[in-house]
DNA sequence: ATGATGAGTTAGCAA
DNA sequence: TTGCTAACTCATCAT
């Protein structure tokens, strides 16, 4: 599933004629793209469009298409990349609260401790017997 | 500091000549890439280019240099996002654990609470007086 | 045919 | 000049 590449790039010294113009000027790129194949199809015959035309035309359409998709992925890439910048941030946000939350827990044991403790203590003081389930400390 | 976009593509038609093959079959591309300015000026004098010659590997120079800066441009932007993710799953794993201190802590709060409640009953029961401070439940 | 994506080319900014 | 990056083109894969 690997893709191979294995492009001649323009260093390579090939020749490669660049793109021909559009040969019918009243139809904007932003039709070309849009218009169904069919319809394309039946534009083309009717203006008498000779066969290297038409697959000039038809080339045309697709780099259009492409410039599209190559905006798209562009844009996606960036809309992935804020969606983990923002997601990070919460979660930031939430430890933060989170370890608040645990603070605050450790000081209501820390409350507790000393109160039983401190009762423990006057039962010492005042010599009363206490169960011993009652003194695991 | 916004790049004005104003680029001509090929589609506008233009004529564009492709890349010249290079004039000098003997000089790598690794080469051409990596020797410095002034070496490669002297190179190209010694073997008597002419102007348009040496217009001509300096284009093919910067065109290859680019090309590496392309692949850089990616990587490091494949690799800023896996940063990102490690980031994320470190932080959701660090969550996970405070989850889970949070629940011993709590579950330490009820403990003393509940030791801390049965002696008071016990006193209670056992009609034992308890100063007031002892007393704030 | 359509859509997505990696790699290469180019323009243009910044240093 | 060098490096980077957005936009574009093209090849190639999948659907």
């Amino acid at each position: 599933m690997e893709a191979k590449r294995e492009r001649k790039s323009s260093l390579e010294c090939d020749f490669q004629a660049p793109l021909s113009p559009c040969p019918i000027p009243d139809i904007t790129d932003d039709d070309l793209v849009s218009i169904s194949v069919r319809d394309l199809n039946r534009t083309l015959k009717m203006r008498g469009l000779n066969r290297e035309e038409i697959v000039r035309m038809k080339q045309r359409r697709r780099t259009l298409k492409n410039r599209g998709y190559a905006a798209s992925c562009r844009i996606k890439r960036i809309e992935q990349k804020d969606e983990l910048e923002t997601k990070k941030t919460y979660e930031w946000t939430e430890l933060e609260q989170m370890h608040e939350d645990n603070e605050q827990v450790r000081r209501e044991v820390s409350n507790w401790k000393n109160k039983y403790k401190a009762l423990l203590q006057f039962a010492i003081q005042n010599e009363i017997p206490i169960p011993s389930e009652l003194e695991g400390c």
